[in-house]
DNA sequence: ACAAGTATGCACCTTTTGGTAAGTACCCAA
DNA sequence: TTGGGTACTTACCAAAAGGTGCATACTTGT
């Protein structure tokens, strides 16, 4: 009488060999991808860490501009947890009218390189992308 | 005199050419990095892709087990927005106790793609996020 | 003298997000 | 008959995230 339930776990599955396996390494994260989602979750992260390694040091000034429609607190606010979490390094010119910028570290380089296919692909998906929030958006006001 | 304030605006700053330019496109979204962001931002989305792009179709019980510490609710909506995103595909088997699974369409599988360098970093830099968190964690013990 | 720009800090509030616990309708195994 | 598994739904709530507006202290431009 079949013990054996091989049939009812997922079978074999041949697994779609173009992702690589996301293993988990260290307790308190279920993967890498875990990891990362920990550090760069925050509304306007990736966009500063973007922009960063687009442009170079940065002042908090230009920052806020490019970064648009974010309020200081919270772009002060990611800043900071960004630099506490080594990605970002904050340099205070300690001048009197102030001047600060703000630039990369290797570890936040590297994470912005990582960002580039994501980037890529939000260009080349725009348009699917657009049209899916516009039905939603119509769908909401229908049934407002 | 002097007018020209060129000097003033961000000198030509010799951009880090290693991160390509994310410009504007479309109305509604300040880059294609803003783009994807809207449609994987989601606590647990990100997760969601990169397991069906590994495992394949997968039925639901099945996935909320894999993505540890969800609820109901959450990974439900989770997966109905996804789903309205185009990224995946749900499919009802009509079966009696009900049967059901989720399955990555192509652009769904597209996104799951962008997302291995993410996953990647993550685990190659896992041991430097997890010391950040602990020293924030005891930090906050502290104060608490 | 006054407005504007510089980089923040703080109090307060709203929105968004996520979680808990219960219920549903049906089946199978003990 | 009880308990567990299937895939959800709903009502209610808590916490997190983000936004507004005001204040600071000093300078430069008008």
């Amino acid at each position: 009488m079949s013990s054996d339930r091989s049939d009812l776990l997922s079978p074999p599955a041949q697994a779609q060999a173009d992702v690589p396996r996301c293993t988990p390494n260290l307790p308190g994260f279920t993967c890498g991808l875990d990891a990362t989602l920990r550090v760069v979750s925050g509304k306007w992260k990736p966009l500063i860490l973007y922009f960063l390694a687009q442009d170079g040091p940065t002042r908090y000034g230009e920052l806020r501009r490019a970064v648009r429609d974010v309020s200081d607190k919270v772009l002060i606010q990611q800043l900071k947890e960004l630099e506490a979490d080594g990605l970002i390094k904050r340099t205070d010119y300690k001048e009197v009218p102030p001047r600060v910028d703000y630039s990369l570290t290797p570890l936040g380089h590297s994470l912005a390189q990582a960002l580039v296919p994501l980037c890529t692909w939000g260009t080349e998906h725009m348009a699917e992308v657009s049209r899916v929030f516009a039905e939603r958006a119509t769908w909401n006001t229908k049934r407002q």
